[in-house]
DNA sequence: AAACATTTGGAAAACGTTACCCACATCACT
DNA sequence: AGTGATGTGGGTAACGTTTTCCAAATGTTT
């Protein structure tokens, strides 16, 4: 049996040019599609490739071209909902050389400093960067270094493409789903936004104005009533709990996520009230677990595999051409209608 | 205003070197708190630094030094277990230079290799795998050329330390908890495993062995029933359809991991069954959905944060002393007990 | 046959670091 | 004064690619 070398000498472009008798150049040239190279060369070279298991290092292609490294910001691993935007990005770059890699837990400017240094010192090719919370000057800046694409937040930049759910659109289907079972006291439950920029952009502020303007489209104006706390669990429960105190309390829960309607849910079993006999819940997201059976959320489906393959084939457009114009691509939400929405009692 | 130009050169240590008016090996030095330096060159270097905005580029480095990057391969980011060991690693990185770079999606020895592969192509200091699948031949020759720790495999390689829950130990807490509430018919889903050598390595075959020592010890061996599906919720459903159909119906269900667990749920909602009234269930990993009230599900905790830093510091360890003999760190579960668990009626 | 275009292959200079030397100055001790 | 140890700084060759030339060979047109 033979013992392998404990430190093996990793093969180089030039142990390849070697076996196949020909130049370093000519073997670059063969890699990468370059032109100039006669079919017999090509050949000769995929044959010593093949035979001494090269690899390229993407160390040294990174001080001249490209590393074929691309890079995603995902400020929670929790949320599901990115989970699917990843399966899109994924799916979109399997038939490519690219590979991938994320970064978790980015949830200030800071950190998503940091991070996003980090993959330019690492020479990445792209990032996405999935519902970032920088100043868009900042991010800005980022993207005049680095093909960029945003993913959840409403910017017009024209340095970088933005993919959307048209978060707007997506709060009046859910509200017009209620109106239309014979609600009227829907109320909401937005993240408490107080950055006046961010306030435009970011989905959360949008999921609001498009409650207020359905609400007032189907004549529910003055039902209008919302709980102003965070997109966590934490956030729906005690979001519920001050909806619940109100002297005419709400006969629906539009929250505006789906992690926040599970801690409504939370709260209302507690409160010992039956859903949707007492109060109808909806989310939006649409994540995974809003479809087992023991949860059964009503929610709004983002189509997040979209977003994510359409950010991927966005990107890759781009790093071919840095020069073309910024796109803002806007998907149409739909609304998925589950056992923990019904008409008032 | 001052315009940018569209294509800022890097600053590189040349730069620095004649900002600081001393030469790259200087700069170089102070960089990496080499010997051979002044106090005073040390300042005059970081001065240096901060006014340019200087950044190594971790490319060049990478050709001659470290990458200061770590690579997590991770099989799937839906599953929320993953999520609290990622909080652990990242927790123990927090101070160090070091910056983690993670992928998932890999769910077979080959797209295993691939990622592997790329990380080492981008020379990554050193590599976390969880749960990884592909045969241990693979996992020592690739700990042979990067430093390398393992998470959720019982391997006894002398290449790469391990950090692993002693799932044998957390099985059996979780049946001495149910016949303690007084059932005998306890039943367990297992993870189907036909490989030989990954059978004595994988937690989930230390799970079923566990359960069936424990079920011995408590007199009940006569009970022991096993229901081979996967860890999934799609396999917990259907091994709970399998289990409801014996002539003799378990009175408690023990599933091998938490997403099972949830799919038992539903196939028991589906056929009317009450929990814990008719039928007691239990998970392990204890995600975080458990602790949810609609669910509250009884299950192992795994410590996966302490999993996570643990396997961080034993890597850093490993990157600074590569001869140091590898270790096997096995963790303690513990019970967690929650409403989905009941005496049998 | 001369002139020119095209194909084929290679030499050599980057790219931005680090590591291995060597040189010089200073200081303490014989 | 001579010797050796120590502190301080730099020159330069890697590291493994890609890219820009340039030269030779071959083919095509006058």
């Amino acid at each position: 049996m033979h013992q392998q070398p404990a430190t093996a000498r990793r093969v180089t472009i030039v142990d390849v040019a070697r076996q196949a008798g020909v130049s370093t150049t000519a073997v670059s040239k063969v890699l990468r599609d370059a032109y100039g190279t006669s079919p017999h060369m090509r050949s000769r070279v995929r044959a010593a490739v093949d035979e001494l298991g090269y690899r390229p290092s993407a160390a040294a292609r990174a001080l001249r071209g490209r590393t074929w490294t691309l890079g995603v910001m995902l400020p929670d691993v929790r949320n599901p909902f990115f989970a699917d935007i990843l399966d899109g990005v994924g799916e979109h770059l399997d038939d490519t050389e690219y590979q991938l890699f994320m970064t978790s837990g980015c949830n200030d400017a800071t950190s998503e400093a940091r991070v996003t240094e980090a993959m330019i010192d690492r020479s990445m090719d792209g990032l996405i960067l999935i519902a970032p919370v920088s100043p868009p000057a900042h991010l800005d800046r980022l993207a005049r270094t680095v093909p960029t694409v945003v993913i959840g937040r409403h910017s017009h930049s024209p340095r970088f493409d933005t993919v959307n759910d048209d978060d707007f659109t997506g709060a009046g289907l859910m509200v017009a789903h209620l109106a239309g079972l014979g609600h009227h006291r829907i109320a909401h439950i937005e993240h408490h936004e107080t950055d006046r920029i961010r306030l435009a952009e970011m989905p959360n502020a949008l999921r609001a104005d498009g409650y207020r303007h359905a609400m007032h489209q189907h004549g529910l104006g003055e039902h209008i009533d919302i709980a102003s706390t965070t997109y966590t669990r934490d956030g729906g429960y005690h979001g519920a709990r001050i909806l619940l105190d109100r002297k005419n309390p709400p006969t629906a829960i539009f929250a505006g996520a789906d992690v926040v309607a599970l801690g409504v849910l939370d709260a209302l079993t507690e409160a010992g009230l039956s859903v949707p006999g007492d109060v109808s819940v909806a989310g939006y997201d649409n994540i995974t677990l809003a479809g087992f059976r023991a949860i059964s959320l009503t929610s709004v489906d983002q189509a997040g595999h979209r977003i994510g393959s359409t950010a991927a084939r966005l990107l890759l457009e781009r790093i071919t051409d840095h020069t073309r114009p910024a796109a803002q691509v806007k998907l149409s939400p739909t609304a998925v209608v589950r056992g923990t929405t019904g008409p008032p009692r």
